[in-house]
RNA sequence: GGACCCGUAGCUCAGCUGGAUAGAGUACCUGACUACGAAUCAGGGGGUCAGAGGUUCGAAUCCUCUCGGGUCCA
């Protein structure tokens, strides 16, 4: 149930009566009539811009539209006021029990109130992570696990049908490094000393993959040359560290319903079709790029290369496909990984990438408008840096010494689910501070506190009203909601109506960090009731002595829950009945 | 040099894709426990939405330029 789709509804069936009596001209566009709550309460509880949107293209008065509008409305019974202000806005009251019916819809929903059919079912295939495979997962992957991941469940919850995807990037040049840097600690293994040079990767995590590889081939690959083993290790070492992947992601809950490798793109004829429907688009050329706009790179010098026109979709500058060797480019995989996802018959993509590939961004989207004629949108979100704090200090880490910290490192400190709604709690587009300190706080400054004490003390009365020997769950069952008519309990109650709305604008957008403010602020709601208690003894929600206000009472906190716990699942993170 | 992201209260950030008097937390000041957890709540002060133009009934939001920060650039 989301009321403020169904009072839409009432508007845009006030509009065509009004349009079939000629007072509005037949031939308007109603879809950006909107109805939403006003900035402030005040004004009403809903306000709709319909009048405004519709003025130009009637050519009439926004107010005398309004007016009519107005009149029409309230011919329904949810409607008890509407009143024109401003420029136009039509203002609506609601009659209380319309705002009441939000509780038992919420109640018989459960976990799925909330869940909408907005995305009818279109396929969207989010990709995610897609780390290389040359080492556990860090801070910055992770956040973009978490991004991605709560974007794939909020899409599932809006209806689409979702497929998580990790592209493994096991076709470059960082493969032979692993393989490399994993052969020295086998060597190191086979008891030999070993130092690595620039260009391997020295990070203790390999040492274990050193020893599996002694146990798999003992000393046979010792003074071996390069040939001998290079594509056995660079196999062996994939594994072993997607293998640690998969088990960092699950660290977190997330599991990935596609992996793809890259490597599957050679050989096989795939990269070539890829190209070769670009080509029969007449988007590749062999060409020579204009050098860099600005400062010359030292070294640069024109070369004949494979370009794709990408400048036709989009692009600043047309994008080499083939090095002027002519090998492929890092690009051409790429493309030939979005020709595969535009095949497999997806509507929509979604690529989550860190904010250090933001320039290829460009590139992509004009890649996959090339290769689907403009029929698949693809959204590319790029998280932004993750900065540490502990104690109050920025934590340093480089990655060259091997001293980063990794997902697991986080995991272990603060938890999964704090670790989760911390990183919800920012724009994809901003940069987030991780203080570890902060997000252990047990108080209202931690929002993952604050939300799940919210849950627990709700999960308390409850506890409290079987232990006075009254089952809350009869109770509830037999609630008449429409005891709930003071101001506080409303103002909840319209909280809780909010919830479809906001969420099936957060996934609109992709943007599932307003469904972390979001219930922030139903916490903050609830916890504000809770308080009102103290001063006005009837607000409180268990009253022995008036059963019936608190059957109506206990509906109301428990739809709270309700709400709290869908939004919390859909983000990840456990909803908790008891704090620590 | 160019591209992308960002700039909102002292600090950390929202702001529902163009709506009404720009909101939270924190910090500061004042107040509320005979209680279902005060781990919370109520109230107060605090703003040139980086700056300047433009678009229109209406701009923090869209466009142009400038300044500042970040990321990237065969």
């Amino acid at each position: 149930m989301n009321l403020f789709s169904d009072i839409r509804h009432l508007v845009i069936d006030a509009l065509q009566s009004m349009q079939a009596a000629g007072d509005l001209p037949t031939d308007l566009d109603f879809t950006n009539v909107a109805v939403e709550p006003p900035r402030d309460a005040l004004h009403g509880d809903m306000a709709t811009n319909a009048a405004m949107v519709l003025a130009k293209p009637a050519g009439k008065n926004p107010r005398a539209i309004a007016e009519g509008l107005a009149e029409r409305l309230l011919a329904s019974d949810v409607i008890t006021s509407a009143d024109v202000a401003g420029p136009g806005f039509l203002n609506l009251r609601l009659a209380p029990t319309a705002w009441t019916a939000i509780v038992p819809s919420a109640l018989a929903a459960g976990a799925d109130f909330g869940r909408s059919d907005m995305g009818a079912g279109l396929k969207v295939n989010v990709e995610y992570v897609s780390a290389n495979p040359t080492g556990p997962l860090h801070v910055g992957h992770t956040r973009g696990a978490v991004f991605g991941d709560a974007l794939a469940s909020l899409l599932d919850f809006a209806g689409y049908d979702v497929t998580r995807e990790y592209y493994i990037n096991d076709g470059g040049a960082q493969v032979d490094v692993l393989a490399r840097s994993v052969y020295l600690r086998y060597l190191e293994a086979n008891g030999q000393k070993v130092s690595f040079p620039d260009g391997t990767y020295p990070g203790d995590y390999l040492k274990q993959v050193g020893e599996a590889v002694k146990t798999k081939y003992g000393d046979t690959l010792i003074d071996q040359p390069e040939e001998a083993w290079l594509a056995e290790l660079r196999e062996f070492s994939t594994e072993a560290m997607m293998d640690m992947i998969r088990a960092d992601l699950a660290q977190l809950g997330i599991k990935m319903d596609v992996f793809y490798s890259e490597k599957s793109l050679y050989g096989t004829g795939q990269i070539e079709a890829a190209i070769k429907s670009l080509d029969e688009k007449g988007l590749i050329y062999e060409g020579t790029l204009d050098p860099p706009k600005g400062k010359l790179p030292e070294d640069w010098e024109p070369r004949q290369q494979t370009l794709f026109k990408s400048t036709e979709h989009g692009d600043d500058v047309d994008r080499p496909v083939k090095k002027s060797d002519g090998s492929w480019t890092y690009f051409a995989p790429d493309i030939a990984y979005h020709y595969d996802k535009v095949q497999r018959g997806f509507d929509q993509l979604i690529d989550v990438f860190g904010a250090d590939h933001g320039g290829y961004v460009k590139r992509m989207k004009a890649a996959v408008s090339a290769l689907s004629d403009g029929r698949v949108p693809l959204d590319i979100k790029l998280t932004q840096l993750v900065k540490l704090y502990k104690n109050g200090e920025p934590f340093k880490m480089s990655k060259r010494a091997g001293t980063f910290v990794t997902l697991r490192d986080l995991v272990d400190q603060v938890g999964s689910d704090a670790t989760r709604f911390v990183m919800l709690t920012r724009k994809n587009d901003a940069p987030l501070d991780f203080d570890f300190d902060k997000v252990l706080e047990q108080s209202k400054d931690n929002p993952v506190f604050y939300v799940q004490y919210a849950h627990a003390r709700i999960n308390s009365v409850l506890k409290k009203t079987s232990e006075a020997g009254i089952d809350a769950d009869s109770l509830i069952a037999g609630a008449d909601i429409n005891l709930l008519n003071a101001d506080a309990e409303t103002s909840v109650i319209k909280k809780i109506a909010e919830w479809p709305r906001l969420l099936e604008l957060a996934a609109k957008h992709n943007e599932p960090h307003r469904v972390a403010f979001y219930l922030y602020d139903l916490a903050s709601e609830f916890h504000s009731l809770w308080n009102a208690g103290k001063d006005d003894p009837s607000l409180r929600f268990l009253q022995e002595d008036a059963l019936e206000a608190t059957a109506s009472k206990l509906a109301l906190i428990r739809s709270v829950q309700v709400t709290l716990a869908a939004g919390l699942i859909l983000l990840g993170v456990t909803p908790i009945d008891e704090m620590r």
